[in-house]
DNA sequence: TATTGTTATACTCTATAACTATA
DNA sequence: TATAGTTATAGAGTATAACAATA
């Protein structure tokens, strides 16, 4: 616990908030669809791993069961998300999008990366590789025993 | 809006719902005083501004009055903070840390350090210094219109 | 007995609209 | 009329505990 990493500590807790802030109300109030963040979570992470189930999802987000049973709720009731009977295990549900909810992700994640890169971009492109190479190192510790995605995978997040 | 700053927005929308999870997660388990990531922000700001008033800190912490006014009245009924009387102006309320926010702050304060220090001792500090440095930038491209803070203040943030 | 998911309950965070009191 | 704050209302996020259904 040198002075650096005090140091750091500081600037995380100062940033990380603020930036979350300003992520959230953005996807609140543009693109004209309205999802928070976890929602936008989901539907990425259902458009990547078609048929996860609720366990799936709860262990991807880092959250408990109970609130993703209640997240899933508010998608169906939008109409983004079917809820469907798992082929062999009568427990699970496997959760699928729907055309509403592809339609929807793609729009919240087109304003979203137009929002972020807009900012981004008022960095010099030196700072901006900094920013990125601190984000994977960042998300390296914060979650270390998530396994290394697949290549290609990440990459396609917000394409 | 070039490769680098789709690359960037990426991993910063990545990491950063990760960190905020793992950050409130902890404050609210551990330490032995159980606050969320606002209500920590809140006694902090009051310790570095005394006598502030509701408009003030929602002005800092960027919520709505309404909001920041709830936020109080948990922290109230707690025993953190006193609503007094302004000395002037009758509309207005001070507020004030009480000695039990004050130990609490201090309490959350040093858990927070620990653990963030922690996690972050994990990188080489030559990725740390690159963190410190990035969150410097996206702090002033998130926040841009806050003045800086004058020298010495931010230093005494965790100290 | 262990796993998957839901319901019940209870907080906190946040917003907008409508209101009160004061300036 | 404008400002500071509160109350009312509402929805999202999150948790734990208790439960049902299935394996």
């Amino acid at each position: 616990m040198d002075a650096s990493a005090m140091e750091c500590a500081r600037a995380v807790l100062d940033a990380v908030p603020l930036m979350m802030r300003a992520i959230g109300t953005h996807m609140r109030t543009h693109g004209g669809v309205n999802l928070s963040i976890p929602q936008f979570r989901t539907l990425l992470f259902l458009r990547q791993h078609e048929g996860a189930s609720i366990s799936n999802l709860a262990e991807h987000l880092e959250i408990a069961l109970p609130s993703v049973s209640k997240l899933i709720d508010g998608l169906v009731a939008r109409g983004m998300v079917r809820r469907q009977p798992h082929a062999t295990d009568r427990r699970r549900v496997t959760l699928a999008l729907t055309t509403v909810g592809r339609h929807a992700l793609q729009a919240s994640h087109e304003a979203a990366q137009h929002y972020l890169s807009t900012v981004l971009t008022r960095l010099p492109s030196s700072e901006r590789a900094t920013v990125a190479q601190a984000m994977r190192a960042l998300q390296s510790v914060f979650a270390p025993d998530r396994e290394p995605q697949p290549a290609g995978t990440r990459a396609e997040v917000l394409t």
